[in-house]
DNA sequence: AGCACGCCGACT
DNA sequence: GTCGGCGTGCTC
């Protein structure tokens, strides 16, 4: 008897052993996707980790359902990074195979009830209640009914006894369907029935036939023009797709086609075709020609990946750091090996793909989030045929069945999108790729404009290769940063609202000149929030400790961290007054200005208001590029990846509020944001001008961005992160408490900070403390931070510790509802 | 995470 | 009684 231990898509830190059925003995093996029972009676699928013959002595295994496919899913050096992950990251390798393969290839079952077959109820009234008969008298209608929609049926929040008696009663039964969930496109085609495709010559006694029936002989004429029957009978196989034939020039009456069908002169099929909108149309072109500076680069990448297998490529903005990449994929592509292009979440945007997709074409697969199941399945499986050499794609493209990698790239390697918050694991793209790459020995290049101070800490101990490219591409120059006193400005009544009289000037006067401008405001909204004149009331969120933000559209108010909306009173709920002002600046709220000032203005808004929809952040940069828009104002979206040749100029509003957060690395995040939306402007050709807004113009932070001095301002920083024990000095690991009450938020947390003090001491424990937003969809936070060493210590026994202490924590009575989350490296 | 089960208090 | 709420324990 053979066992398999399985992996689930369930939170619990252990994989489950199954029997397997001698008759699938042979077929399974590692990576296979297989149906398994779990709990009472629900289905999962899980992925099989290992196969052994050792029977467990505590327990009976329930035997393997099926196997669901004959090549397996899942190779294993996938399941190897996912156990890294789950140790690294501190959480189960359920939640691992959660987010790691795609939601088409997880089926669950759902429960469902039906009659019982030899069930009459008129025969069995006197046994059955109201409620019962309610149920039953639906049934008979509806055949099944899910079992979550019982409930609603017979108006009972639980309703398991009900069902629990039925079944007893020999009523009902309770089934398990599982959806499949990938379904393959499926194209409608047309072509000419046997009889006709083989002789062609019968076609001209059907044209006779068909004689007097104009729009059949349309439709035939038609045809034979798409498809060369006559030249190539063979050609009819494929036929041609119904939709083009009937609608691609001159149109067809469908109900015609129907007829000509129906007669045995067409016919229909069906044939699977890919969801990518391809490429047959692209012409594919060579990669471009690279400049003598990205050449030398290049070489220096080439050189610095085969010495230490890491190269972090620091290219000014508009340097063409892209080119670089393609250059290395295509020697790739010519290997006949895989390549993965990592960029982060928002830059995805399809001027990217397109581009990629003109220089690699078929071998081109893409993968990000705003792809519908069924197209990641694709992908998936484009992969592990091996028709996919190169991918584009986010984060999680690190999770494709890669059998033969031989090179990453990281775009934009600080962007803080690599790092995964919300579901475990919290993994940061970017570190990952690093392991990936390891486990392939293949190479990486992390490249940006900005890089993180990690990464290059590392370049500059010589544990990762540097290549720089200090110019930028053709003759474009690096902007003119221009700082902005607004305090000043606001004494000699130099301001409107929010914008200096410099700002309005160079924005009236490079609009006239016909380019374009971009505004940066990292804030989306109207206001940040609204307040009683007389009174200072301000609305809050009744689930979070935040302000309410508000939004001009709806005349609404909302919360950013739970999505609750109301309506603005019109008198102050405290005071009674009617005088309710808007404070603060939002993306709205500057598009509004603007709009005021600079009245023939088109002005565009790039938030995540605006770009909810699946293609609205593509229609805004369409209408950017094609020039409908004259100023684009956006949140930090604007600072990603946008490469538009006419914008000259680039005003940020309020710099200051970058500088502020609570967190050690504000100083690199705002460095680096400011820098690459001033890199927006001026790129190709004429110099560019970025007009940055500030209350303190001595910043030096300022003053390090305008002289595009990133060496300066990473000699400060390191310095610093060097002085106060954070990162690259010390890794971080972040523990959330979580409760609904704060008191009990307060407790608990420092139960735990008391016991991870006495076990790892107390200069690495900083904490608890509550957050600054101590409240989140009514549950209280509270913070601990562990900083641990990054040499000579044992980190293995340190997470032991930080899962144990969390474990007993659990344990004790008290804190039963008490919620911990653990993020490694945090952001 | 689901889900069953058991205990308790609040109702028609 | 019967229902819902909540705590507890288990899942191969």
């Amino acid at each position: 008897m053979k066992f398999a231990e399985v992996i689930l898509p369930v939170p619990i830190p252990k994989s489950f052993c199954y029997s397997i059925p001698p008759m699938m003995d042979v077929a399974i093996v590692v990576g296979h996707r297989v149906l398994v029972e779990f709990g009472n009676r629900k289905m999962y699928t899980g992925i099989v980790s290992e196969i052994h013959d050792k029977h467990p002595d505590k327990y009976e295994p329930k035997p393997i359902l099926e196997v669901l496919e004959v090549e397996p899913s899942v190779n294993p050096s996938q399941i190897k990074l996912w156990k890294w992950i789950a140790d690294y990251y501190m959480c189960t390798i359920g939640e691992v195979l959660n987010v790691a393969l795609p939601s088409g290839l997880k089926l669950s079952s759902q429960s469902y009830i039906q009659l019982h077959p030899h069930f009459i109820i008129q025969e069995n009234l006197e046994i059955l209640n109201d409620r019962e008969f309610t149920l039953l008298s639906h049934l008979e209608k509806e055949q099944t009914i899910p079992y979550t929609q019982v409930g609603n049926i017979i108006q009972l929040k639980s309703p398991y006894k009900t069902i629990k008696d039925l079944i007893a009663k020999e009523a009902i039964l309770l089934i398990e369907q599982i959806k499949e969930k990938y379904k393959p496109k499926m194209e409608k085609r047309i072509r000419l029935t046997e009889q006709y495709a083989e002789n062609p010559e019968s076609l001209d006694q059907l044209f006779e036939q068909l004689g007097k029936k104009a729009k059949q002989e349309d439709a035939l004429l038609k045809y034979l023009t798409l498809v060369p029957v006559h030249e190539d009978h063979l050609s009819n196989y494929h036929g041609v797709a119904k939709k083009d034939f009937i609608h691609s020039g001159r149109a067809l009456s469908p109900s015609s086609v129907g007829t000509m069908t129906k007669n045995g002169i067409f016919e229909e099929f069906e044939r699977q075709i890919p969801r990518y909108e391809l490429t047959a149309s692209d012409k594919m072109q060579p990669t471009p020609q690279l400049s003598d500076a990205q050449n030398e680069c290049l070489h220096k990448t080439i050189k610095g990946l085969e010495e230490k297998n890491v190269c972090l490529l620091h290219g000014v903005t508009g340097s063409g750091k892209t080119e670089i990449y393609l250059q290395l994929i295509q020697g790739v592509i010519q290997n006949g090996e895989q390549a993965l292009f990592m960029i982060p979440e928002i830059a995805l945007t399809s001027q990217l793909v397109r581009r990629l997709k003109v220089y690699f074409g078929d071998v081109l697969g893409i993968y990000h989030s705003k792809f519908s199941d069924n197209e990641r399945v694709e992908t998936w499986k484009g992969v592990q045929e091996g028709r996919f050499q190169v991918v584009v794609g986010t984060r999680s493209s690190l999770f494709l069945p890669f059998s033969d990698l031989s090179l990453i790239i990281v775009d934009e390697e600080h962007d803080s999108s690599y790092k995964a918050h919300d579901p475990a694991p919290r993994y940061q793209g970017r570190d990952l790729a690093l392991v990936l790459a390891h486990f392939h020995h293949a190479k990486v290049v992390l490249g940006s404009a900005t890089p993180s101070l990690e990464s290059f800490y590392l370049a500059a101990k010589q544990k990762y290769a540097y290549a720089g490219l200090s110019e930028r591409y053709g003759d474009a120059q690096l902007p003119e940063i221009k700082i902005i006193d607004i305090k000043s400005k606001r004494k000699q009544k130099k301001m409107k609202d929010d914008f200096s009289d410099d700002l309005l000037q160079t924005l009236h006067q490079t609009t006239e000149e016909g380019h374009q401008a971009i505004l940066f405001q990292n804030r989306r909204g109207y206001s940040p929030y609204v307040t009683c004149n007389v009174c200072s009331w301000v609305p809050t969120c009744p689930s979070c400790n935040v302000n309410l933000t508000y939004h001009i559209y709806k005349n609404e108010l909302r919360c950013h961290y739970c999505g609750h909306k109301e309506h603005v009173p019109n008198t102050c709920v405290s005071c009674g007054s009617t005088e309710i002002k808007t404070v603060g600046l939002g993306t709205q709220k500057v598009e509004e200005g603007l709009k005021d000032y600079l009245t023939d203005l088109r002005v565009g808004r790039l938030d995540l208001d605006t770009t909810r929809r699946k293609h609205s952040y593509e229609q805004i940069l369409i209408d950017f590029e094609h020039g409908h828009i004259d100023v684009l104002v956006g949140t930090q979206m604007v600072t990603k990846g946008l490469d538009f040749s006419n914008v000259r100029v680039v005003g940020i509003l309020d710099a200051d509020r970058l500088l502020y957060f609570p967190d050690f690395r504000a100083h690199e995040r705002a460095f680096q944001l400011l820098t690459q939306v001033s890199g927006r402007a001026g790129r190709r050709g004429e110099k560019g001008t970025v007009i940055l807004q500030t209350t303190t113009p001595n910043e030096t932070l300022f003053a390090k961005v305008a002289r595009h001095d990133y060496r300066n301002f990473y000699r400060k920083e390191i310095a610093e992160r060097q002085q106060y024990h954070y990162p690259p000095f010390t890794r971080l690991i972040k523990l959330t408490i979580r409760s609904e009450k704060q008191e009990l938020t307060k407790e608990s947390a420092q139960w735990l900070g008391n016991r991870l003090v006495n076990w790892l001491g107390r200069k690495r424990i900083l904490g608890p403390q509550e957050p600054n937003i101590n409240k989140i969809r009514n549950y209280f936070l509270s913070e601990i931070l562990i900083k641990l060493e990054r040499e000579n210590f044992d980190l293995k026994k340190a997470k032991n510790y930080i899962h144990h202490a969390i474990l007993q924590l659990k344990e004790e009575k008290n804190f039963k509802r008490v919620w911990v989350t653990i993020d490694v490296d945090p952001n």
